[in-house]
DNA sequence: AAGATATTTCAGAAATATCTGAAAATTCAA
DNA sequence: TTGAATTTTCAGATATTTCTGAAATATCTT
């Protein structure tokens, strides 16, 4: 592995946690090797840098545009593709939330809609309700999710910090206390 | 698989989600049947639903026991143990984030700042302002994140709901606007 | 159109992960 | 302490995923 000793750290860290998030090792890799480029990378940079063949970069690369991670760019008098990954962090956890949504959310989300309806007048079985409320949980998600990202960075960055404040829009006009629910879950 | 139709659906379909989200799609299967038991199931009950053997059954479980995300009950004059998944589903997530923030988030910032001690003096480069950058946002996450779990659940629900009444919270004070920074990531 | 360069595909090899039955360990009751 | 009931472990079998080299395809230049 052709790499700087603290970036070859964090390209196997990466990797390990690509494998974790629902891409394989590899992938991960190569995208970390992307993030940490200044320039844009071409395959034959990161088979390369990362000991692999050809045709895995290049199975690796097909991954990561179906995810809208990377960037195809272009060098003048080059016509090799070169691939890079958007400066601001932000946008690539966006880009990341926007693909699992799509991809394992939204088809929950259908699935759980039309199981409804096709045995919603079934008897009230406790499976019946379970399902129900899962849906509501990923529906009030997803809709905390389009909140999100209609901010711009600097809401974003605001919101995460400001927790007071978030607490006292929370609190208008409520007089509940917080823990006053917290025992609610045994089963009964 | 001894399951009724709808619950099958839903069970193979979590197992699926499972696989996405670090554990295999068995231990996803289990727990989604345990997730839709009104009463605790003990290992057997598992065996003959999900028709797999019994040790693969004692594999997945000691993997959702490390998750924290099943409870061990007793049924009285029964030896054997009892499963059970907490009712409030909010409950249920929270044990998953949290989970997931000590397996992967934690131990990433731990790298994070390990290398930037041992190599904060080396000459700035765009690698190393990129692993720094990638810290912020973690960090920034992570606040987030503690924020949330400090919420009760009616909160957090309102929380997700409320949209225009956050974003006033966010604007207090601040004259900017959104989008003022959208373009700001091209690469420089 | 021919040839050079670059990328993708794909069948099989290699590596991982998962699953099982059998054996070992644990727990409890008599 | 014995033995019945239950759970866990683990080596090997099975299944799945990942990776590779070779061939096919696509793209550009002259």
């Amino acid at each position: 592995m052709n790499l700087s000793s603290p970036t070859r750290e964090f390209v196997l860290h990466f990797g390990e946690m690509g494998a974790r998030w629902g891409m394989n090792r590899t992938v991960g890799q190569i995208y970390a090797v992307l993030y940490l480029s200044e320039e844009p990378l071409c395959a034959d940079d990161l088979v390369d840098r990362l000991g692999i063949s050809r045709s895995n970069v290049s199975m690796g690369l097909k991954e990561l545009k179906s995810w809208k991670l990377v960037r195809l760019v272009h060098q003048p008098d080059d016509r090799r593709d070169f691939f890079s990954t958007p400066d601001d962090v932000w946008e690539i956890v966006q880009t990341l939330l926007e693909q699992r949504k799509q991809r394992e959310v939204d088809p929950t989300l259908t699935l759980l809609r039309e199981m409804q309806l096709e045995h919603g007048d079934d008897p009230e079985t406790y499976a019946s309700v379970r399902m129900e409320q899962t849906r509501e949980v990923i529906e009030a998600a997803v809709e905390g999710y389009e909140q999100l990202v209609t901010l711009d960075r600097a809401q974003i960055e605001r919101l995460l910090k400001v927790g007071g404040a978030t607490r006292k829009v929370l609190d208008f006009g409520h007089a509940m206390r917080r823990g006053s629910q917290r025992n609610a879950s045994k089963r009964g």
